[in-house]
DNA sequence: CACCATGGTTCGTCAAGTGAACCCAGGGTG
DNA sequence: CACCCTGGGTTCACTTGACGAACCATGGTG
């Protein structure tokens, strides 16, 4: 049942990517949310469009449920027996712009020649989005040396500006 | 060695998140790149923040090497003798979005009550940064409902709105 | 009633992650 | 010169996780 889930071994406390990776850097795991973003909700579809093996699949959705980024919705098809579906809650489909931002690094450094496999646009204007940083002021952030990390509670030490 | 990284098993022709997770999707792996972006740079002190096996971060620090995230660049502490450290390429640095992405989920979703554990501020006039999607034509994004996805040369068919 | 699809579970095998122990180069210390 | 320390690993035994094929339960169809 995946009642109770493990002990995170990420140190939780440094910065939030490990926590996040605990709940979903498992294997298979941010390629279901993708396939739930893109509408699939069935474990057969899922199956399908996935290529998992069905125990990693039904481990991962399990896992996702009790973590409350999928529910599990019973639904019943007009002559077919009461199946359930998977879908996002608005903890699931708040890492969308993780999913967007792992897609686009794909898209730039993968795809060589050719055109990104999955376009995305603006559902109102048809223009293409695209993920990025600001800052509350309005600017935008260029890149990482331009970000300052600071640990919280504590004055910023020697912060960031990584390769130079 | 990890010379010859091994064919994804993912399937990279429906999206390019299969494509990232192949290449940063083993566990450490991204881990290891928030470090190199809060400027951790040796193999003993990587070891010491994140608590890998050292094997496991000898073989992920090779991978990220061969797959060109980070170089391995030699240099000579003052009376010690010649070490090598870890540093980022654009290609790894080209990251930061992601991992700023989840580093938001989990400080929106983990946290709880307390501050987020680091803060990223612009260095130029100090406001929070945040990470959004934002259309070509200007428009902010507000969600995944907003974004139309689109396979690369066919039609749009039935592509989003996801969890109703 | 046999058959089929969905949505799983179980099982044997194989790959990956883990922690402890060991190793090697080079430098410093007595 | 013998000895120890530190950084950056490698090796090994063990546990955990992923894999794929087989099996099963429910309920509708012919």
């Amino acid at each position: 049942m995946t009642a109770a889930p493990p002990e995170p071994d990420f140190d939780r406390a440094r910065c939030s990517v490990a926590g996040t990776l605990a709940v979903v850097g498992e294997k298979w795991s941010l390629l279901v949310l993708r396939e739930a973003f893109l509408g699939v909700r069935r474990f057969a579809d899922l199956q399908r469009a996935l290529g998992a093996p069905k125990a990693v699949l039904t481990d991962r959705l399990n896992r996702l449920v009790a973590e409350g980024l999928l529910v599990r919705v019973p639904y019943r098809a007009p002559g077919e027996r009461e199946r359930h579906e998977y879908r996002l809650t608005d903890r699931g489909r708040d890492l969308h712009p993780a999913l967007v931002a792992l897609m686009q690094w794909g898209d730039r450094w993968l795809a060589g020649d050719g055109a990104p496999p999955l376009a995305l646009t603006h559902r109102d204007c048809g223009a293409p989005v695209a993920l990025g940083l600001r800052c509350a002021a309005g600017h935008d952030v260029g890149g990482p040396r331009e970000v300052t990390a600071t640990p919280t509670g504590r004055p910023a030490e020697t912060p960031d500006t990584p390769a130079g």
